[in-house]
DNA sequence: CAAGAAAATGTAAAGGTTTACATTTTCTTG
DNA sequence: CAAGAAAATGTAAACCTTTACATTTTCTTG
């Protein structure tokens, strides 16, 4: 690999001028800046930015860390390519690491993201863990929250309106007549979760329904709690009419549940998932759920223009980002039932 | 951020020996292990990844570059998961990169890896752009190829035996007493379409079926060209009885368009899939397709084996490592039919 | 054209680590 | 305990850049 010493021997100048002319060419005699353009093109050199970096004081790294629970989730996956898309026009690179909702590997990572001196980081916090975030702030790296957000707002956060979100689903159902509806979600320590149950239990209320515990489970955030809290569900001695599941792999336990069971969507049970699927995966699905459709790819980038908007104005306030989701009214409701 | 010298000043000894007692603890007294190591605690030290890796001749910056079209893509995703596994728990951390098939975002991040002196690359390359890697090459970064290979094997490569997996896709069909099936692929620049392709001809030939050429349909892996490619060969004056999809996409557009078309699959037409779907969500889709499995993440774990292996004795001859796909038979084909 | 200002270029230090080599300390053994 | 070997520690250079400051060149203008 070629040097800024070899460049600037090979054009008869100093390796400051060589710098200049790469970094602030308006600073150089068009003369200079042709003859040492000459030599970085005969040489193939390219600046070592890892050099840049050791030296440039707080200057920009021009690496961004995200920490995801796991790629293959299709909600994770839009949201990294909505950072990826803003980060790499605004010429910044990724690091990614999945840590499968394990705080061990969490910190390690976020600890490596250190060691990398990285400009930034974005991922989604779990409820209490501020250790690691405080750990990132004292090394001056600002870090934004995504999909979830702090108990104190200590850094900008973007989310979706998550109450509003299951709010919005169950009163459809609440419309559509039913009265029993049974909610399958995530670990409240999750603030998104948490919100989602709230925004069940509001609508509830706001129709005068009783709340029954009964019809209230929790579970990790994975299909096969999916699967196990639907038999629980539909085991109880007055089963729901209607479901919302918590989030996507919830929502699939659940339609496998009740396929196994026999349990036709909509005509026994309507079903309202959360998260939407991919590539309007949701279509080919039997029947098509009518879910709560979050601006995923939306949340990845304002996120990721927060960030960059911090790295220039390290002082600013935090700020929180609410984005507003959506429900997607597809076949798993049925129609209007009377009663 | 503390730096040795402030660890150093703190424990009462030279840089050297912090730097030592770090990476080489046995070359330190006990006594000074354990002055120096409070310190490190005390002033929660961390050395710097950025200035290691500037001094380090050609010592690791346990850093791997990944390049792919995109991660919302469930194959790039269950990849790149294998492969940030594999990274992970042998210390390395992984940049990533969507590049959507263009060749001047790919040649762009491919800069940037070099520049950032990442340990190795993987990508799945597009024939012909040799180039890039040539580059690479230069700049003594190994490359393993995942997915597609080049036309010369010029690097590690690891890819699933495509021609097989059509070859079983379409005797499957011929087996259930099809003759007129219909091909809608990848563009043949990239190997995996080609080879499938060659598969399907292949097992076509082997039972005595004339190629037809209106039966072959080739685009972009993209489901809107999956849509059309369904529609251009249904409209043909004497279509296909059975189709095989090139890839994931193609498979949802082609069974999109088949239930717009009102015909149903398998009654009206079988369907065989390339790629399987995440989560099992092939058992969701109406009705779940029989498709060719890849071992993806598999794929993926093999690939950064390769590349760490590399990384420990770069003159190693060039590996190809072919993996077995899997038919996983369901509904989308029906059971024989007679004639 | 002189002389001072402005522009271009050069010199050298700094950034945080690793490591070859030099120096000091400890150990071994006669 | 002396003296030489072995072990531990220290010193300083190197990795490649950027940049403050110094120096040289070019330009401006009376």
């Amino acid at each position: 690999m070629a040097t800024l010493l070899d460049v600037s021997s090979k054009a008869g100048v100093s390796i400051a001028t060589v710098s200049r002319t790469i970094n602030k060419p308006s600073s150089v005699t068009p003369m200079t800046r042709h003859k040492v353009q000459a030599a970085i093109d005969a040489l193939g050199y390219r600046p070592s930015r890892v050099a840049r970096r050791l030296r440039v004081e707080h200057g920009s790294t021009h690496i961004l860390g995200v920490i995801i629970p796991d790629i293959q989730n299709p909600f994770f996956a839009e949201l990294v390519r909505g950072i990826e898309d803003v980060a790499q026009t605004n010429g910044y690179t990724l690091i990614l690491a999945n840590v499968d909702e394990d705080p061990v590997r969490q910190s390690r990572c976020l600890e490596t993201l250190r060691t990398e001196s990285v400009d930034g980081v974005i991922f989604p916090p779990v409820t209490g863990e501020n250790a690691s975030i405080r750990m990132l702030h004292e090394a001056g790296i600002p870090v934004v929250c995504v999909d979830r957000r702090m108990d104190t707002l200590e850094c900008d956060t973007v989310v979706t309106d998550n109450i509003a979100g299951a709010k919005k689903a169950v009163t459809h159902l609440i419309q559509l007549g039913h009265r029993r509806i049974g909610y399958i979600g995530g670990m409240p320590i999750v603030s998104s979760s948490r919100e989602r149950r709230m925004g069940y239990e509001t609508a509830l209320q706001e129709h005068g329904i009783p709340i029954d515990p009964d019809l209230i489970c929790e579970g990790t955030r994975s299909k096969e709690q999916g699967r196990t809290l639907t038999h629980a569900l539909m085991d109880i001695s007055h089963p729901p009419t209607a479901l919302l599941a918590g989030n996507n792999l919830m929502t699939l336990g659940v339609m496998a549940t009740l396929r196994e069971r026999q349990i036709t969507i909509p005509e026994q049970v309507a079903l309202v998932g959360y998260d939407d699927l991919p590539w309007n995966l949701a279509l080919a699905l039997n029947p098509p759920p009518t879910t709560v459709r979050q601006p995923t790819y939306q949340i990845g980038c304002r996120a990721t223009r927060l960030l960059l908007s911090r790295i220039e104005e390290p002082q600013r306030p935090p700020t929180l980002v609410v984005l507003q989701p959506e429900l997607k009214i597809r076949a798993s409701c049925g129609s209007y039932i009377t009663q």
